[in-house]
DNA sequence: TTCATTGATGCGGTTAGTTTATCACGAAAT
DNA sequence: ATTTCGTGATAAACTAACCGCATCAATGAA
């Protein structure tokens, strides 16, 4: 013999009532359905809940007992099928979500707390990496999406990309700087199998300048090609909203146009039915309207 | 619809094997059967919990949200069971018991502590009153049992009396007393309302040693009575567990036999059957083995 | 293709639950 | 004392739910 939520509900409202006709009228039920429930349910426990008086019905001590806790267990019962309801609605769950430092450094913490507001009661897991192995996570499914610069996903934003000189060098009395002035520079950039994408992106901008860039470095960070300008080795190229990296010894400008720009996207599994991720593009349409808002 | 804690149970199941066979095998269920209570499952909740994708099964985020929930609840289903049934057998619940000052004067801590050590998850609810109105509330069952002085219920201790004689009394000189000895003294009692079988009982007690004990004040409690004897307005009676009530400018001396003693009864309702009693008594009839432990 | 494995579905039988009607008991009213 | 009402338990008939069997459709492997 095995409980069932029926039966605890029928104990509730018999214990609360004291009374079999009363609480299977509440019950939408019959006395006599209610009595072999009840009677069911004392087989179950092994004991008398209730001291039929032949005049009233008492609760026995196992029943009092039982009584102080099965409102708390149905409670249960009906919040966690709320609950489930939220989660299937996006509410609730979590969102395992991996992000690229550089989306970190921009746009990402404005929409993690927009994400907070909207979803409260969604718990965020974050991880960071490189493009390429979050976008493979999301297809293992160790992630539910990721945010990663260049191609492979739907675009979500996009950033324009200046250049960063020591600040020695001649072309830093210019407010803006053509892409063609710089043929003749040592280009430190990311590596290519960190961010392919931004790779190509480069080059074929350089090309369209008239010329092949001369590579000389690859830095694992933004942060360590900034340093690499500063001790002379050559220029980068970085996001307008990293402008702030540049310290002593450089000078960050903006590319007049044709600029070059640094493409954020939104990586989901093949069938994709995550509901949170569609409050998050929402939000994320939100944020496009009023760009570069970090 | 409505929620059974059977579909949870199957939910949990295939949550686990992320296959129907399997899971259905481990409910003793053949597979359809399994079909169909996740399908109302789902219908109940309103939003799908497993993605079938035709050559295996998954959970959604609704289900991954679930899955870690149900687990808890069906233990504490199941934990419920298993304590409502110890309740039964008397291991858990409250039991609110009545007891009179001089019984937890004298045995009633140990008895205490000996429940406590019996029945640890037994909340036992203490007040504190007199014989009389403690039976009452007994009936009202407003307490489950009472612990009072007098008859009225099955007896479960007896404790000697003893005389309270002020210090320069000439019978002081005595070890023993003899309630014959007492003819002439001027007594101080309880009031009869609030022990009347101890009231009985001494007076029957005078009578058959040959006199009508001269009642000359009745005091509320043991100390104020000792204190009167202090204060020379007489003699009293008094246990001789609490001969240590007697301090300053009073002596205690125990009667010769044939003796007065004062009875303790417990009390319980009409069709008592509140589990824990009986452990109470079966702890009673061990402490009678060695008396007047306390 | 052929076979095995996946989950879904239609059907018949069984079980469990519900209803209606009745019984046995006790208290209160007459 | 008798009647009347209200209590919960019980029997029989009905209904709905559920389970198991057989089968189907879709997929992947040999």
């Amino acid at each position: 013999m095995n409980v069932e939520l029926r039966l605890l509900k029928s104990f509730q409202a018999l214990a609360d009532h004291l009374n079999f006709h009363r609480a299977a009228e509440e019950l939408h039920l019959t006395q006599p359905a209610l009595s072999r429930q009840i009677q069911q349910l004392e087989e179950t426990i092994g004991k008398p809940l209730f001291r039929r008086d032949k005049r009233s019905v008492t609760l026995t001590h196992a029943g009092r007992f039982l009584r102080g806790r099965v409102s708390g267990l149905l409670t249960d019962v009906t919040v966690l099928v709320r609950e489930t309801r939220e989660a299937a609605d996006g509410q609730r769950g979590t969102l395992a979500l991996g992000y690229t430092e550089s989306a970190m450094a921009s746009f990402l913490p404005s929409l993690l707390r927009s994400l907070r507001e909207k979803l409260p009661h969604v718990s965020v897991q974050l991880k960071q990496g490189h493009s390429e192995q979050l976008s493979r996570e999301v297809t293992l499914r160790r992630l539910d999406a990721a945010i990663v610069s260049g191609a492979g996903g739907t675009p979500i934003a996009t950033e324009a990309m200046g250049v960063v000189l020591p600040d020695n060098h001649p072309l830093t009395v210019r407010k803006a700087i053509s892409l063609s002035a710089l043929a003749d520079e040592k280009f430190i950039l990311f590596p290519y199998q960190v961010n392919p994408s931004l790779h190509r992106n480069i080059i074929s901008g350089c090309e369209q300048a008239g010329f092949f860039p001369n590579i000389i470095e690859e830095a694992e960070s933004r942060i360590l090609a900034v340093n690499m300008v500063a001790a002379g080795f050559g220029v980068t190229f970085l996001n307008e909203n990293l402008a702030h990296y540049c310290g002593q010894g450089t000078a960050f400008r903006p590319l007049k146009v044709p600029k070059l720009f640094m493409q954020y996207c939104l990586v989901e599994p093949a069938d994709g039915e995550h509901p949170c991720l569609d409050v998050l593009k929402k939000i994320l349409t939100g944020l496009a309207s009023k760009p570069n808002k970090a």
